[in-house]
DNA sequence: CTTACATCCTGATTGC
DNA sequence: TGCAATCAGGATGTAA
């Protein structure tokens, strides 16, 4: 499941394979993702340099000449490889290739998705100010805006679980279920504890280290737990060192203790029951 | 405003 | 072994 470590490995490898070749052509050979491919996004993409490779939150932007920008989001499923000839291992084309765009040295990046729940939709300059996938997205947790004094405010009066305000796009942007889960680990924190009833100082924990969980999985390159690869068709190496995330009934690896998994707003969470308070 | 929940989808896993 | 049921989950839209 890509997170904000998992796009951001993707974002620099791609800065280094893809970035300023331009795309020769665009090929949609399944336009029904979550949301419709728009039918003229090819003719808005192709022939375009790809003039940078951002990301914001979980999402991919690919900043073309002429001002357009291709917004990318992998859903749950999705991958977006760059292939440069086929093998027998990665044929020209695979099932649930939705999408490829053709580069001008001949390779290709190729949008797979088996589960549909990505996206893929094309801006100009001005539609991406108000782009509404990006408009109500929260601080980046690697920046400063994601703050004790930020965080605090946004806990205060809260009844939700703190381990789905981690996860509100709106409050703080690219971190999921994985990640929000390392995290309260991390911080001692039980992820069904409301977000009212939090101290000051297990805010200042959780803050402290959202930027340390994140950085080590962007160094690993991120986490695969079922089918995540990187552009390069790589597993991320981070799920050798998830604490909780899918380890229940696995003894903790601070105290030995069991590993537990509740569900916290219909997502599976996972905790050490005596690690965290 | 906040919270709850159904929806989209298919591969992997579980149950009988 | 085989098949059916269940689960997984990011973002969105609707309802309470």
């Amino acid at each position: 499941m890509p997170e904000l470590p998992e796009v951001e490995s993707l974002r620099r490898i791609l800065a280094r394979s893809a970035d300023r070749r331009t795309i020769t052509e665009v090929r949609v050979v399944e336009p029904r993702l979550r949301r419709p491919v728009a039918h003229d996004l090819a003719d808005r993409v192709a022939g375009r340099r790809i003039e940078s490779i951002g990301r914001r939150a979980k999402y991919l932007m690919l900043a073309l000449s002429g001002g357009n920008t291709l917004l990318v989001h992998l859903g749950m499923s999705g991958s977006l490889t760059h292939r440069r000839v086929a093998t027998d291992d990665a044929p020209f084309m695979t099932r649930h290739d939705h999408l490829e765009l053709i580069l001008d040295d001949q390779s290709r990046l190729v949008f797979n998705d088996p589960r549909r729940f990505g996206l893929m939709k094309v801006f100009d300059a001005d539609g991406l100010k108000t782009a509404p996938e990006l408009a109500g997205l929260g601080p980046e947790p690697l920046d400063g805006g994601f703050n004790a004094d930020y965080l605090a405010q946004v806990c205060r009066g809260r009844k939700a679980a703190i381990k789905n305000v981690l996860m509100d796009q709106g409050i703080v942007a690219g971190i999921g279920n994985i990640y929000a889960s390392e995290i309260l680990f991390r911080a001692g924190v039980r992820p069904t504890r409301r977000a009212g009833r939090l101290k000051r100082a297990e805010i200042d924990l959780i803050i402290r280290f959202t930027p340390i969980i994140l950085n080590a999985a962007i160094a690993s390159r991120g986490t695969t737990f079922r089918s995540y690869r990187d552009s390069r068709g790589q597993p991320g190496r981070f799920k050798e060192r998830l604490m909780v995330y899918g380890r229940e009934g696995e003894p903790c690896r601070t105290c030995g203790e069991p590993i537990r998994n509740v569900v916290v707003g219909q997502r599976a969470s996972f905790y050490c029951p005596r690690c965290q308070h």
